[in-house]
DNA sequence: CCAATATACCTTCCATGGAAGCTACTGCGT
DNA sequence: ACGCAGTAGCTTCCATGGAAGGTATATTGG
């Protein structure tokens, strides 16, 4: 669906609703009174903002003939430093996805020729990927729009709204990964 | 095996980094000094999080023989109210999905029993889909689950939190869906 | 009424990723 | 040395969704 943000009318797609979430919670105040769908408010909120920026940070990726997981894994090398070095499995653990999905991203790479594949010489079994020098300017010059198109999506929230956002988030994180961690004592069997 | 002292240390899949967007920040900020990556502290960690709670969400969806699309689905036609029919247009557009997701989705519940698809009468090319009692009954459950799960996902922020972060969330969508709004004026042809 | 265009859904093909199992290699215990 | 368990990466199969085009029906101008 072509989300053709420029485009005029397109109100199917886009019911434009000011906000979408606000009246599906309407909606369910009155299919289902029995339930407190207020955890909708913040966590569906996410869910289509996450979802809205993920987006547009791809619009820029394919600038470069990139996907996400391509440029995901080009960003672990880079972060890497020289010689821009990984083994497999700490990619696809930097990145979040299963090693066979890994694979399959080091293909596509290697096949573009952003990386190559060589055996380790210190263990047989692993392998070692490297960006390539074509490899490092791509995503060098990738990076530097993708930061630029982040600065840009954030750029509508003030610096204190930024700041305190990002506090929440960490801190929802960290309790989330964390359970119990206040009350000191029991340190459990 | 490995000692980790204070490390939950679960899958190799989560590097359980206490910050995982920190230390990747500390080696942007070494390997690209010229750029400033303070964007991703809130993008990157807006990403992470959805991602974790989108994963926690369809725990509870699996446990109900359901993926996340064919929920989102169910959720649309529960939401529209007795008798729970919608246009797979409608459908589409409410959960986002091009209509060729859609039908695809349709088709898997159709088979699963839990909605029906028939020709509209008013317009020969619309058709209108239909939850079947075995689909309200089941989605119900479903939902009710659901609805418990994101209180639990939620319940580690405190109340006054979870406002501030529904509040931002609100905020930011809002102004990149509308660029300019605070300047009044200029009601434009 | 007929032709031309628009609409609504479906079909086909492709891209991506997960799950599970396979293969090659390492390293340890005997 | 030798064999076996563990590890790392790869392969295969499947599930899901996007893009583009196809088909049937509706609508409109003549």
């Amino acid at each position: 669906m072509a989300p053709t943000p420029t485009g005029p009318d397109h109100s199917p797609i886009t019911p434009a609703a000011a906000d979408h979430v606000a009246s599906i919670q309407a909606e369910w105040r009155r299919e289902r009174p029995d339930l407190d769908v207020s955890p909708q408010a913040v966590i569906g909120r996410l869910h289509r903002l996450s979802g809205r920026l993920t987006e547009e940070l791809c619009l820029v990726y394919g600038r470069y003939g990139l996907g996400e997981g391509e440029f995901d894994v080009l960003a672990a090398l880079r972060r890497a430093g020289a010689p821009f070095e990984r083994a497999p499995g700490e990619l696809a653990a930097h990145t979040m996805v299963t090693t066979g999905a890994m694979t399959k991203r080091i293909d596509r790479l290697e096949r573009a020729g952003l990386v190559t594949r060589r055996r380790s010489e210190a263990d047989g079994r692993g392998r070692v990927v490297a960006l390539t020098e074509a490899g490092r300017r791509l995503f060098d010059e990738a990076f530097t729009a993708h930061m630029r198109n982040e600065h840009r999506l954030l750029s509508v929230l003030t610096p204190e709204e930024a700041s305190a956002l990002e506090a929440l988030l960490t801190t929802w994180q960290r309790r989330l990964d964390h359970p119990e961690p206040p009350p000191a004592g029991h340190p459990h069997p």
